[in-house]
DNA sequence: GGATATTAGTAAATCGATTTAGTAGAATCA
DNA sequence: TGATTCTACTAAATCGATTTACTAATATCC
């Protein structure tokens, strides 16, 4: 890395490019360059290596080397130099990226695949991925797939015939081995040359059972994921097993699921009415997301319980949404952003240590329980009249 | 359009692709191809269309008009084409992207930049943008300049340096023609080469201007946007027009602005306190967007007001957030992802008819007033004693 | 039977770079 | 003076396709 290019085809522009910008545009109407390139040449198009290299009297060769400071351009006297850097400049080459590309194997894009854009869980992973990627050089291709089979399937190879180097997909599974390195945030299966950014679920159910159970929470709900979210299986088993530490019973009544794909609160109120429906009483609810968290409460609120007096509530993900919802959500934290750079980081670094090198098979991550105004002590057992029966 | 080409550069996959996929990924260890390719070749690396015609002892050129399904391949009997497609399939080849790209000078790729990728607004219309883009065969880059003008600035160059075919810019000034055609979102000052997708303002304005006073509001407080956000100068004029249209005084003391480029409700909240600070009483208030209106309900009702009993409050934009919200708000809705799937829809268009056709300087697309309950009637001028004072 | 058309392809240029392997001429060394 | 080194470059191959302009062989027509 570092400063190697005249044009940065992999990293970050120089000033160069900076000033270039002023005509790198639509070509003036006044102050076209002196002498204008053999004959006209192309219309429109910008101007090529070789055509530079008519005008200077000088092969494409001696002009790439200089322009991209290889050391074989030691030999250039600098007289020569300035002149190509000059006339770059003037006639505002640009160098073209496919060609480039082409050559060199190498693109500089990644891919990246989420399932839906507008949830506030995925452009928030794709936010840390995009703020890494650019800085390092590098663009990627979104594709959504909207939970469609037909799409998760067809996606990455589309995005590989755009000759990708990797691809991140986000909470999406990665059917069989790519040629190329994958990370995956949020997913838990072991697929050969995929790295998964995975929560630490252990600690999230440890951390928000605690808290529960501190309040005095002993009847609690859940509402576990729909079955094509990546975390549900793991954070159940997650949840189970922290409940047998903390010598929590389950009530099979008092747990519930998701179902079906709207990114909406919908699928939560359906839930929790369905709990409320099996007339166990229970005084908190540890929801699957922030969105689902959100559709409970409604639910409780509509069946005559106050959030939290009398029912606390739980999210999980800490969307945009969750701090400003009313009550503001207390919720399982997911730090989405680190996540995504940390998954673009990680597979630059796979990318640029080659496809024969060793490669972690999990990272995690931290979470982390931010207490708002969804939860509060559990009511006393037999007193409060609002209490759920 | 149509289905051309055995692998598809622009268009959706064919069935073949589809199957391919089985063996598109790693080399599996088994069932390689009876003979493999002379000598092995090149490690790892796809089939190139070269080797293929070797292997199958024709042409590159037969090969490729006959996957191309060029009619300059009339003449080729159907044996050898079906020789020809049963050695595609068989060795997977996948033609190179970038190849064709640069030969036939077309990417199939857009660029599209936003203010934010976590905000609710942005991945709302990338979506519809999405949708349209990849069911037409096209990709595209994203970058956010998270208000930054040194990004606002170079970006635009970066992609086009990618050889990206048109560039879709949401809610994110274009300083200067570009060479190659431009949609924009949420944007209106004309910019040469630039066709503006704009919500109507006047009519967003008039609706819930209309409604408010039906509901009896006089005071009516407003928020206008950030100085940066493409939209605050428009709307506000469009305020002042339906303002003038309905009879409405605007009291300069109750007209706030929200400041920083904080993506949360907190620049509302502050705005909303600032209003209550002048003293000046309003029974409604119209925000800027709906996560400043968010801000503002909690401003409201930190101070001891109710919503909508005592202010009502109106939204814009109608993000995922505002129909989850408590209240639920009533907002303005722009129809984001439309805007979105037109943006892309548009710019396709505009690149199919080449740089010399005409193009639309403006498309408009029409607000919906969503009711929900953060509006009620206006209290009694003086009669409700938690009256704004 | 010779001219023309058709069949079944191929050679070579091209897109726009990068990179390896030179080369011609001047300068230096022994 | 002849060999060697250095300077200042360049020719040509290459990346992996597409596309135009051919050709050789066979078939058809008059």
């Amino acid at each position: 890395m570092g400063v190697k290019f005249f044009f940065e085809l992999p990293l970050k522009p120089l000033d160069l490019e900076i000033t270039m910008c002023e005509t790198a545009l639509m070509p003036r109407k006044k102050k076209v360059p002196a002498r204008a390139l053999k004959g006209a040449s192309r219309a429109g198009r910008p101007v090529s290596l070789k055509e530079l290299a008519a005008h200077l009297g000088l092969s494409p060769t001696t002009l790439s080397l200089v322009l991209n400071q290889s050391p074989a351009a030691g030999s250039i006297p600098q007289e020569t130099k300035d002149r190509i850097f000059r006339a770059a400049k003037g006639f505002n080459y640009r160098p073209n990226f496919l060609a480039r590309s082409l050559r060199s194997q190498r693109s500089y894009t990644l891919g990246v695949l989420v399932p839906e854009l507008g949830d506030g869980y995925s452009p928030m992973v794709l936010s840390g991925v995009e703020q890494y990627l650019l800085q390092e050089g590098y663009f990627y291709f979104v594709a959504s797939h909207r939970h469609k089979a037909e799409l998760i399937e067809k996606y990455p190879q589309m995005l590989l015939d755009r000759s990708i180097e990797g691809l991140i997909a986000i909470d999406t599974p990665v059917l069989r081995p790519l040629s190329r390195p994958v990370v995956a945030v949020s997913r838990h299966d072991e697929v050969e040359g995929v790295t998964n950014v995975v929560l630490n679920h252990d600690q999230a159910a440890s951390l928000t059972l605690d808290y529960l159970m501190e309040l005095g929470h002993q009847r609690i709900a859940f509402i576990k994921g729909q079955v094509f979210s990546s975390d549900t299986q793991v954070r159940w088993t997650s949840i189970l097993e922290a409940a047998r530490r903390h010598g929590l019973r389950i009530r099979p009544a008092l747990v519930a699921q998701l179902e079906g794909d709207s990114p909406s609160p919908e699928p939560g109120y359906v839930a929790t009415q369905k709990l409320l429906a099996a007339q166990e009483p229970f005084t908190a609810l540890f929801a699957f997301n922030d969105i689902s968290a959100i559709g409970a409460i409604r639910a409780l609120r509509g069946a005559g319980y106050r959030v939290p007096e009398d029912v606390s509530v739980v999210g999980f993900d800490d969307v945009y949404s969750a701090a400003f919802h009313n009550p503001a959500l207390t919720t399982v934290r997911q730090p989405l952003r680190e996540m995504g750079r940390l998954a673009a980081e990680t597979l630059l670094r796979r990318i640029a240590s080659g496809p024969d090198a060793v490669y972690p098979k999990f990272l995690t991550v931290e979470p982390e329980l931010v207490i708002r105004h969804s939860t509060a002590k559990a009511p006393a057992r037999f007193e409060g009249k609002r209490q759920v029966r």
